[in-house]
DNA sequence: AGCCCTTTTCCTGATT
DNA sequence: CAATCAGGAAAAGGGC
């Protein structure tokens, strides 16, 4: 495995990168979109996630209109992107590594159009992305997206721990029944196996101290940013208004 | 160095 | 009784 994608990898059962884009899960479109995020400094405040959670084969039926469609001058980008994807596999990575492994994203960007002018200012990681003026949601999902790309760490797998949960909702393949929907369509989910969840999170976090306990104190500092809506049930939760990126596909 | 933010750790007490 | 929930308080850790 190539280096620098080492971390969009590293402990995902789900090899993305050495999967046909027809055969990508939704876990994996939005795995992409992160790496597209990350490495090509995409502004993710333009891209419309109910637009992308659908599985590979839909997005590769997509037109360029669509993605314009579905996240204005930078589905441009994506379109580009996914159809050197499509095109020359996994080589598309490996020639722009080898290229200017030390500025690999300004180099990344010499193989975007000549008229691209792709915004560097606004860096922002997809899975976190947020409205522009809801500070709340701001900070939790880190809108300057800074964990993005500066340190080789937690971009596909999400820095937060909403984000690490929403992300295994969104793949029950690999959850291994830790989280079940109650109610998809209203964000709610239940805990089902408390201590694999908290191992999986101390995994993540390199901690193998972690607890449900202390994982479930941060899930109750949620409730105070809107990121989740206390529901009155044992290990049950909810998605506030200020997550995003758990919704059905809306297509 | 210092601030901000999220998460971790610990704790007391209530609830299921 | 064991597990979970509720938050307060403080500290850790990372980013900027």
């Amino acid at each position: 495995m190539f280096p620098f994608l080492a971390k969009y990898v590293a402990d995902s059962d789900s090899f993305w990168t050495s999967i046909h884009p027809e055969y990508w899960s939704k876990h994996n479109v939005c795995e992409w979109l992160q790496f597209c995020c990350d490495q090509y400094k995409l502004d993710a405040n333009c891209i419309s996630f109910s637009h992308f959670n659908i599985n590979g084969l839909q997005l590769c039926n997509m037109t360029q209109e669509e993605f314009l469609d579905a996240a204005g001058i930078c589905g441009e980008y994506l379109y580009f992107i996914l159809q050197n994807i499509r095109t020359h596999g996994i080589s598309f990575f490996t020639d722009v590594e080898e290229t200017k492994p030390t500025n690999k994203d300004c180099d990344l960007l010499t193989k975007l159009p000549p008229d691209s002018g792709v915004p560097s200012s606004l860096l922002t990681l997809f899975c976190s992305s947020v409205p522009a003026r809801d500070k709340a949601c701001e900070r939790a999902g880190g809108i300057n997206g800074q964990e993005c790309h500066s340190h080789g760490r937690t971009n596909l797998q999400s820095s937060h721990l909403w984000e690490f949960v929403r992300d295994l909702l969104l793949s029950p393949e690999e959850n291994g029944g830790i989280l079940e929907w109650e109610d998809r369509g209203q964000g709610i989910f239940r805990v089902v196996k408390s201590e694999a969840l908290a191992k999986m999170w101390g995994q993540r976090k390199k901690n193998d101290r972690m607890t449900y306990e202390k994982l479930s104190r941060a899930l109750r500092y949620y409730y105070k940013t809107g990121i989740l809506e206390r529901v009155d049930r044992r290990l049950v939760y909810k998605f506030g208004k200020n997550a995003h990126g758990w919704q059905e596909n809306k297509i």
